[in-house]
DNA sequence: CTCAGCAGAGAGCAGTGCTCACAAAGGAGA
DNA sequence: TCTCCTTTGTGAGCACTGCTCTCTGCTGAG
């Protein structure tokens, strides 16, 4: 059966912008990129129970062929998961680059993790909510994973450097302490631990935050404005980590 | 075929001690909960997929005999939803009842709430994690899932009463703020907006930090004092909510 | 003592993830 | 150009799932 990517490529091959060595890899790439497409469709529709065969069945191809292009549904689920990762992490880092003052860029970047969970729940919900069965995440979803917190440590890191920031947190104490000041140290000399702490902090209630809102946590409560919710917390946040 | 908790009820039944017109009742109650509690050790174990056919396996009866006893899968979920729900309250509760100073209450209760989970993971993703697919958390579930946010209030309002609420967050002002000034209203006269306020903030952080934890967002960073991290934490939302 | 209702069994349906033997088709080397 | 060999796709099949249906005994109630 000719797929409509593969004839796509042929009639690049046809014109010569091609070469013949990556013809097959890359028609492979483009079906791999079509599966996972259609699965993040499926996803949104028919929630987290990702059936491969029904993806199959989407593709007009049968559901033994798409295992040549993912080892298992666990395998699948890894890619998208990765793509997650990076989806959210791009599109903070483009706002965050556009908030010049560190406290709106941190509450910016907030705004801009909410919108893109509130624009794809259960692809969140694949990242940040519950692990799947069973499932553990492989070494390729830990840096992709780490874009959101990283720059919430740059804005604390940028606002130190500038001397912005106003107050600091009480000093992370004892063993737990010390792990954060050997994260701080990863991060550059003279990163103190308080900041470290401020950024897991901050992450960690924005997790929970968006988590409760697209889970259901908040139902009953806070039913019109969320988003005005969600900023008071991020400010709150932000005034913890020291930004004015 | 005769099983255990009915062969109970009957030697129950032949000492008098049980009324007719009950029997069939409890024991049909206790076989619910037997199903239930088998349903707990699959959770645990083998994580969230739950297998009903497995439950019923491991009960010695056919998969079609669960189906006397919840309606579906979602039904059996959704009773170990408002179990897990109830089983986090009271503990909570009982841990709060014993911590007179509002500062040491609001943190025991963080650490109770955390200890839970740390004990039944598998339980609390079910409450606090992605919601099962399709899963519409009916009615049944609302009360029990208030009742470790209504302690956390209760601490608030208690010191607010005693006048022991040292500062106050920002208050919370637009749409939200009115929706928070409802929510207010209905715990009582004269409590404020930026009560409920720190109530959710805090509730929220606290979900945010235990699922964090038991969902490995916290890898390779803090890894051996978490307990240490998390009451750091749980301070600081107090401190937030103004207790000293 | 009869009888309706309840709890169980077991077959069966449609769906799932995954494996395997097989077939076509195309790129690579002779 | 012709032959291989790898790649990609097929369809049958296995073991499992949730759930429904019919049938059968037991038992509590009248």
């Amino acid at each position: 059966m000719f797929r409509r990517s593969a004839r796509a490529l042929l009639s690049l091959w046809h014109t010569g912008t091609m070469k013949a060595a990556n013809l097959r890899a890359r028609v492979r790439a483009e079906m791999t990129e079509e599966i996972k497409q259609v699965a993040r469709r499926h996803l949104a529709t028919d929630g987290a129970n990702l059936s491969l065969r029904a993806v199959a069945r989407d593709l007009g191809m049968a559901s033994s062929a798409v295992y040549r292009y993912f080892a298992s549904r666990d395998e699948l689920l890894t890619a998208l998961i990765i793509d997650a990762y990076d989806a959210v992490g791009s599109t903070a880092e483009q706002v965050a680059a556009a908030q010049a003052d560190p406290a709106e860029r941190w509450v910016a970047i907030g705004h801009a993790v909410r919108d893109w969970a509130l624009a794809n729940p259960h692809q969140w919900a694949l990242i940040y909510g519950s692990p799947v069965p069973g499932y553990e995440a492989p070494q390729d979803t830990v840096v992709p994973a780490t874009r959101v917190i990283m720059l919430l440590a740059g804005v604390l890191r940028d606002a130190l450097a500038e001397g912005r920031l106003t107050s600091v947190p009480e000093q992370p104490a004892g063993r737990f302490g010390e792990e954060m000041a050997a994260v701080a140290a990863h991060f550059g000399p003279g990163v103190p631990a308080h900041l470290v702490g401020a950024t897991m902090y901050g992450f960690v209630h924005l997790c929970g935050a968006i988590s409760a809102e697209l889970f259901g946590q908040l139902n009953k409560s806070i039913d019109e404005d969320r988003r005005g919710f969600f900023e008071w917390q991020a400010r709150a946040t932000a005034a913890f980590a020291g930004l004015a």
